[in-house]
DNA sequence: TCGACATATCGAAAATTATCAATATATCTG
DNA sequence: CAGATATATTGATAATTTTCGATATGTCGA
């Protein structure tokens, strides 16, 4: 679900008070929001995203951007076609 | 592995001595041979494989045959591209 | 520099999944 | 029919994954 929210940040997401923009994509604490599991789980989840490459994490000061690193995802699904 | 192996029964299974073709895939007891699970781990796997669609079942005598379903495949890869 | 906020890390408990041995069922062969 | 062989089912245990609360770290602003 968070993979797919991220398809289209400006459909589930407010804009952020500070960024105006979704450039670097959505900040870590409105994923949370959106879910009912406790931010340890979500920090989790966007870290370990983040270290297989399928998101990239941009921080700005306190807060941490996510967004989908769609190549890698591309190649993902690609590899997944050809050993399935 | 095993649905890898599948692709290409003729590469990777002895042909079946009764049968001599791979038109309904491979006996259950050959897949067993190349992996070291047991014999019950092995019917699972196929059995859910079966049940939900991705592989096809057919009976020869005492002998079950799995073969690749490469349309519900297709489509489970279609719709894993869609939703990812 | 201190407190507030955002995120990360850690260790543990709960839930789920993988796997097996034992047993049941089905089919063939003599 | 009886034994042999192939597969399926069941119940249990081991391994892994999910998730959390507690705590640590990093950053901002007064």
């Amino acid at each position: 679900m968070i993979f797919n929210w991220l398809k289209s940040p400006e459909e589930h997401f407010p804009p952020h008070e500070d960024l105006k923009h979704f450039n670097d994509g959505v900040c870590a604490s409105y994923i949370k929001e959106k879910t009912n599991l406790s931010q340890s789980t979500i920090s989790n989840y966007l870290s370990m995203m983040e270290k297989c490459k399928i998101l990239t994490l941009t921080r700005h000061g306190k807060w941490s951007y996510y967004k989908r690193n769609e190549e890698i995802i591309e190649n993902y699904i690609l590899t997944l076609k050809n050993n399935l």
